[in-house]
DNA sequence: CATCTGACCTAAT
DNA sequence: GATTAGGCCAGAT
């Protein structure tokens, strides 16, 4: 079965996140082109492919979505520290390491 | 069909 | 900072 249209678009900016860069789950779906939709971009990731880059995504806070002690939460700090991103109590500082994309080159390397 | 749930967000307090 | 309220909407029950 194909996957939504929604999902597949959000997994393509995803993938342009580059390596030390976050993006929140509502930018996601922002730059996807669904504007209010962040809770779709997290049930996306839910079902994605391993091969996406889904640790860049993070609370809007800054914060790591998923409950402190679990494996996936602490596989995304690993990650993430792995990228140089620092993770203290939970949370990266977003005004250091969140992607802000130029919208036209953006739009460029989805349409290309 | 009604209700609950959630890898969420913003604004207001 | 923290908490609350309301909005969001696809799946699950």
């Amino acid at each position: 079965m194909p996957k939504k249209p929604a999902c597949e678009q959000m997994l393509q900016v995803l993938k342009l996140v580059p390596v030390g860069r976050v993006v929140s789950y509502g930018q996601l779906a922002d730059l996807a082109g669904l504007p209010g939709r962040a809770r779709l971009a997290g049930r996306c990731l839910r079902q994605c492919e391993e091969t996406v880059p889904w640790h860049r995504v993070v609370r809007s806070d800054g914060r790591l979505a998923f409950s402190a002690g679990s494996e996936q939460f602490t596989e995304q700090r690993i990650r993430l520290t792995d990228e140089g991103i620092n993770v203290i109590n939970g949370r990266v500082k977003m005004r250091e390491v969140v992607w802000k994309p130029d919208l036209y080159t953006l739009l460029a390397e989805l349409s290309g």
